[in-house]
DNA sequence: ACCGCGACCTAAACCGCATTAGTGCGCCCC
DNA sequence: GGGGCGCACTAATGCGGTTTAGGTCGCGGT
């Protein structure tokens, strides 16, 4: 198992401890650890002198005996449960997790990310964080209509943050967008049914709405949403927002509807090919990602079909992606690293004793491209 | 800082420690730990007691009381240094990390993942997870060819496999694609600079040496490679082997030249625009990602440049962008994943105190699709 | 009967930090 | 002038494992 000249490659290098600290400072080495984490008990003038020995020293605490005393294990963790196929090309969790990181890492709180293949695994991962007090938190994200997490994560007292909106069908908002635009603070929990964690979202409801608005202001009656995965809280909320929406104005199942995918650009391409094959096809398609709306765009432009001429487009998401394109994609643009650092921010309230609370992201906004424009066909 | 009815929910839900299951078997903690080690020093019978009780205990160790004593973190570490904005599109990180996490998983090991700046973000994460001993070793990806990486984490002590080739200019294989075509086997490191650290990596030189032989056997004589952030490693070598295949056809930089961007769409754009403008534009363009790919692709589109009439395009990993744009773009393929598990496969010889190795990746293959043909003008 | 020995198991030390329970000392104040 | 008090600091303990140094028992050999 060992090649020559092997053991010469492990430095030693030992690592500065409070001990090494204590001698050097001639002091106690619970001195230290009062001097290093601003307790009281020790004088500003020795607690001076730690820091600069410390400072020296280059010490830094070991984070496994920290979590081993202090019950803190300094650590996040944030599991995508995504069939490989469909991890494809996603701005989006890159951007979320870097947000989450600025905002943890400057608490000096790491984070552990996972990616597994189902929901089953990913409570298979949080048991087995849970059980190695590897986390002190979790960020769960993709909340589903029909969600076992936070049941689960409630019972075994990790806390947690669901990101991208309540879970359950009682969604907050679930009416068509309200007219108290007041909107961004966050809200304390209706005494109705207590939540069991923290919930950062953004109000699809709203946003599809204003969506809606924009094709109608453009004379589109028939619009079709190709949505993303069954079962996901967002994607629910903006089924319902639209059925919503569309009954506001007269619109039924036959003129606006909304079918549902896999989030990949294969679906998005072959939804497209069936929607665009139909008698009467629509006038304007609303993609529930940047990845399907592109590809949804290609397959216009395989048939022929002029974009936005005969067909318009709005992706939700915006991306380098929609940029690229020709003609480029009228896009529903939010910010998710904003998003993500909102999350942490609200992980760390919890962690911090905080009350639960739900907080609303930013309203995303509809930036006008010219893959959008005026409806022909009535 | 406590709202009403907040201690209700954190459940006691004490996790189980060996203390636990020494009680309930009869025995001392160190047997249990004998036990659960597969270490000699209990019977085959005890031991089956011991396990049985842990099982129906549900315990698992604790990670920080491990990490303490058997100075073993449990945990892999991986920095990803890029700037904000071209974080974009790109699933080769997702992929990675999928990858990684298969084979770490198994032997559950958990992934610290950061997001940071820039390069020098990057070494102060590694010195502060060394300090904190927090991780065991870390996966290095995006070498450079004056990378300071690889020292740093010696000097550290800190594991590491170097992801994407070896840092430094004296590449293995930096002839222009050896006949020995043995290829995939790892090998031994050469007397002559003893590395510091394992390495897997792809050979781009051949690679680049069967995009070349493509677009020449389609008839192209002037061709530009839109390259990467110089600097990388891989850029480097992707450079360095474009022009010794040109040089060995006989076409100078007149002909065959590549240009840096920093991977972004816009630069991708940027570039192929200036490139167009030229008083003798090339008949194809390599670009080294799929996003710069399709950038360029659509300034072609923009400009009434059919592709493949006029120009013919290359994209250097594929994804599902190449396939949603039209036409479809010929790309270099290559399993990402795989490269993700065989880099955790050679993190973990090296944690097991395996030999420093070099392993080469299984070489990209380029599938041709509509966005190549041959070429018209001269 | 005694020693030696291996097999099996326990007691105790240790990892590096946080924390609690002292300890010594100067000072205030009746 | 001594009890009480507060301050600065030290000693000791615990977190949950791993590991080392014993300890006991049965048994075989002489």
């Amino acid at each position: 198992m060992t090649a020559p000249g092997e053991a010469a490659r492990r430095k030693p290098a030992r690592r500065p401890t409070i001990k090494d600290i204590a001698r050097r400072a001639g002091v106690s080495e619970s001195a230290v650890s009062f001097a290093l984490n601003d307790r009281p008990g020790v004088s500003q003038d020795t607690r001076a002198r730690v820091r600069r020995v410390a400072e020296e020293l280059g010490w830094q605490a070991n984070s496994a005996a920290r979590a081993l005393s202090g019950e803190r294990a300094g650590c996040a963790g944030l599991v995508l449960a995504r069939p490989a196929r469909t991890l494809g090309v996603e701005s989006f969790f890159l951007q979320l997790v870097s947000g989450i990181q600025e905002v943890l890492s400057a608490r000096n709180i790491a984070l552990l990310f996972q990616v597994v293949e189902d929901l089953d695994t990913e409570c298979a991962v949080y048991r087995r964080w849970w059980a190695e007090r590897r986390v002190d938190g979790v960020l769960v994200v993709d909340p589903r209509s029909d969600d076992p997490r936070p049941e689960l994560l409630a019972s075994l007292g990790l806390p947690a943050v669901i990101v991208g909106g309540p879970a359950g069908l009682g969604a907050p908002g679930a009416a068509p967008a309200g007219q108290d635009a007041a909107g961004t603070g966050p809200v304390p929990h209706p005494a109705a049914a207590p939540p069991l964690h923290s919930t950062v979202w953004a109000d699809d409801s709203r946003a599809m709405a204003c969506v809606l608005d924009h094709l109608y202001g453009l004379g589109h009656r028939r619009i079709v949403h190709v949505a993303g995965m069954p079962g996901l809280a967002h994607t629910e909320r903006r089924i319902r927002s639209l059925r919503a929406e569309a009954d506001l104005r007269g619109l039924d199942e036959r003129h606006v509807r909304s079918v549902t995918t896999d989030y990949s650009d294969a679906e998005g391409a072959e939804v497209t090919r069936h929607i665009l094959d139909a008698a009467e096809p629509p006038t304007a398609i609303i993609y529930d990602n940047d990845v399907m709306a592109v590809a949804g765009a290609s397959v216009a432009a395989g048939r022929g079909i002029p974009v936005p001429g005969r067909l318009s487009i709005v992706a939700w998401d915006d991306s380098a992606l929609c940029r690229v394109t020709h003609p480029r994609l009228t896009a529903l643009v939010r910010d998710t690293a904003g998003f993500g650092r909102l999350a942490a921010r609200e992980l760390l309230a919890v962690l911090d004793g905080g009350p639960l609370r739900t907080v609303q992201g930013e309203l995303p906004h509809l930036e006008a491209r010219e893959s959008t424009a005026t409806a022909t066909a009535p």
